[in-house]
DNA sequence: TAGTTCGCACCTAGGTGAAAATAT
DNA sequence: ATATTTTCACCTAGGTGCGAACTA
């Protein structure tokens, strides 16, 4: 994924569909990005590959992206597919736009937190999301990826050029389209699912908990891992 | 004010600064917009005046604009300028996107709502705002405009052309170009102002109430009568 | 030399009034 | 006649990867 100075957004978005919610009980909707291990990266061309190379570099400012919709009801949020597009990761670490901000040539996971709402609690954009009985905390291995500030790879390049709308300028004229089925089977590591977690497979849930029927799918944003 | 079928914003836009309020409460900000009397108007050209003709038609269904950073704290909302710029302005009556619905050719006064956030309640978008003690509503008589499908008179024109961004296309070129004094000298209507008002000054305001020290002023955005 | 920054052309998305077409 | 709707050129605002310049 590729980080600037300035802000820039994942591509694609998380997306993710929520249910099992009590209707009116009020919530946030959070995303945070956590590193995946302790490793620098470095991209081996010759073999198509990201080797470790060295030990991350020093953890950087704690930042969470609340989803703007927030605070919503349970009914509100289940309502509809929830959208991470707005969400900015940078590389500056003196930050003060409140992007997330991570080192270039990293691996992270990204993980979505639902959390109730406690009477007088305010959520902070910089510091990290409550741990507690009203907090669930979901991360989809699917959505791991490598921070960059340039591509490393040119199928991820076109695969990015292809998808984004934004980047629409620089797609092949005409005769390269293809429709999303051939473009699917022309990535092997891009796998488009819709994956269903139920609280149920979660290490620590309790029974009885208000949340256990809620389930979270991702629908369309998984991201493979050498992006 | 131009209004459509699809939606228009106003402009200038509403502009709101807040003082006084509980920096820990939690408040909603909203706004909406009153016929300011029972009349049906049309402009006439020659003598440059808009003139009464006939009764209003019959009202509309009651929308609110709820503020897009509501909930906040009484700090958050005192902190920054509340702008109601992206508010927008239909005459389709079976409006769906939750825009304000007014009637064309009819006089309206424009109100902020400053709604103390009591415990359960939901502020509806198409339901009057609730009166009571935790609700402060106030109208400032400068922002009182006129709806339209098309303007009338060709200084209001000349003067949306000249402040609005989005209208730059339309601009006379270069040598036309005034600076903000000279333009405001030149509309004799136009009264940019910093106006204060207190809560004292609102009749029924009740001593020892929360909010008395509140006070809003109006920045920018006032809105000469025949617009 | 590998990684980062910055200006840029090229997009998406959407807010303007003009003017022509349509409605009342 | 008068008012409204529709389409359009021309903007603002901002999200893309490119490629040259820069950096350590």
């Amino acid at each position: 994924m590729i980080i600037t100075k300035a802000g820039r957004r994942m591509f694609p978005a998380m997306r993710v569909k929520i249910s099992g919610l009590d209707p009116r009980q009020q919530y946030y909707v959070a995303m945070d990005v956590i590193p995946l291990d302790n490793k620098r990266y470095r991209y081996v061309y010759h073999s198509s590959k990201w080797m470790a190379a060295g030990n991350a570099d020093s953890p950087v400012p704690p930042r969470v992206y609340v989803h703007p919709d927030s605070l919503a009801s349970g009914e509100t949020w289940m309502r509809q597919v929830i959208s991470f597009d707005k969400l900015k990761l940078t590389n500056n670490e003196l930050d003060d736009q409140g992007h997330i901000i991570l080192h270039s040539m990293h691996k992270y996971q990204p993980r979505v937190h639902v959390i109730q709402k406690e009477r007088g609690e305010e959520l902070s954009h910089v510091r990290a999301v409550p741990q507690g009985d009203g907090t669930r905390t979901l991360s989809f291995p699917e959505t791991v990826f490598t921070t960059v500030t340039a591509y490393q790879n040119q199928q991820i390049t076109k695969l990015k050029i292809d998808r984004n709308p934004f980047a629409k300028g620089f797609r092949d004229s005409g005769r390269n389209r293809m429709g999303l089925e051939a473009l699917v089977e022309s990535y092997g590591f891009w796998r488009p699912s819709l994956r269903s977690l139920m609280f149920e497979d979660i290490p620590g849930m309790k029974q009885g908990d208000k949340l256990m029927l809620m389930s979270i799918m991702i629908l369309v944003s998984l991201t493979p891992v050498c992006l």
